[in-house]
DNA sequence: GAGTGGTCTAGACCACCCC
DNA sequence: GGGTGGTCTAGACCACTCG
């Protein structure tokens, strides 16, 4: 761990354990320097980690305050705007995998542009129900290029794509670009999520994934039920 | 305009212009320096404000590249990520705005806490239609503590609120908190929003917004009409 | 005018990737 | 082993806030 990691830690710790509360401000970046016994841009990309994850906000010519937040929202604050696949999501819970469909196809020309390939290539065509215990909570419509992500099996589906990738494959994950509808659930999807007709509305997670290298490798669309799911951003100017 | 924004700029502009294309590796930060007569800490600071764009991404031990992204989605990616109000985001486009409420009131205990404020207190109540281009697109339910934001009258309403802040008041808007969720609308959201009974979700956008110093400001609920609004992001790991 | 965070420098060493 | 980006230093000056 290096050390502005170490000191933004050690402050969002502060701050969430009250040793900073609403309002106040924190110690200056100079006397922080003296303090951790840091340079100043050290302090700095600390403090610039915490204004990212929303706690604090910092004014030229001021100094650097806790943001005026509700107490639940101070403690899962640096859970927002982060990645994570849908396994992670729900890391101790008894989730439950159950594959629609698992197929190879050539992708449609809406996929294979977000995908940086072509309508001759051939990408798997995944549809599957994950349930958290024992409800179902999403289904989810993936697909991914077989040249870029190969050997995927059944197996793989009811785990984690997105482990296989990095423990198996040894690709490392960076980002996923993501666009966020409301819709109503088709028939079908009424009946996988057990919705009685006209009663519930789908939060849809659109996304394409990149690995570190760049390359696009995962076009999803993720059809999460209105009450199971929320979406969580802290959005700064 | 700071040195590494410029820097940024021009670097943006090229991947957009094609001189980068998808997959390709940037100059060295190294080579940047001499080719931009500055530090490398500049340097990575403007390559950095493009990987948070979701443009590029960064390897040790290999360089900088282009991420394999649609053409579509390189072009507008930087105004994903991005904060801004109702009437910023549709900036060109004939917008109305009729105020269905506008009331002082105590909040309610959850709106309190989230204002950082006391059920003793008082807030505005404000209820808002906006419609672009003729149709309904949105209604806004917003609470703001009247000490913090003094003097909202209705043609304030009518038009921005943010702009009234930021202009009137002279205070600077930070960031805002989002939670994302999908709805059915009430009847009179159906009606409001001219949607056939049982035809279409709400894309409700809850949020609460702060000051530069911290203050939480607002509590609003956005409920857009499920075909009008797509919000998005970029997350990075 | 005093004090804050923002930007920037010129250099060093480290962790990691790829040959 | 050679080259990449990541972190860090010790210092400087600038832009801004506030009394």
């Amino acid at each position: 761990m290096v050390k502005y990691q170490e000191i933004a830690n050690e402050l969002r710790n502060q701050i969430q354990e009250g040793v900073y509360k609403a309002g106040e401000q924190l110690a200056l970046e100079r006397e922080m320097c003296e303090q951790y016994g840091v340079s100043r841009i050290t302090i700095k990309k600390a403090v610039d980690q915490l204004v990212k994850e929303g706690l604090v906000v910092k004014r030229r010519g001021s100094g650097t305050f806790v943001k005026s937040l509700a107490n639940e929202d101070v403690h899962d604050i640096s859970m927002a705007n982060q990645f994570s696949g849908f396994s992670k999501v729900f890391e101790g819970h008894k989730v439950s995998t159950k594959v629609v469909r698992f197929d190879i196809i050539h992708p449609t020309a809406e996929v294979a542009e977000k995908l940086n390939i072509t309508t001759d290539d051939f990408v798997y065509d995944i549809v599957r129900l994950r349930q958290v215990d024992g409800s179902p909570v999403v289904i989810e419509y993936t697909n991914m290029p077989i040249e870029l992500i190969p050997g995927i099996k059944r197996e793989v589906l009811e785990k984690s794509i997105y482990r296989y990738i990095e423990e198996q494959l040894h690709f490392k994950i960076q980002s996923a670009h993501r666009f966020i509808r409301a819709l109503l659930p088709t028939p079908e999807e009424e009946e996988l999520l057990q919705i009685e007709h006209g009663t519930m509305p789908i939060l849809e997670v659109e996304q394409v994934a990149f690995l570190d290298d760049g390359r696009a490798f995962e076009y999803a669309k993720a059809h999460h039920r209105g009450d199971k799911q929320v979406f969580r951003v802290v959005s700064i100017r």
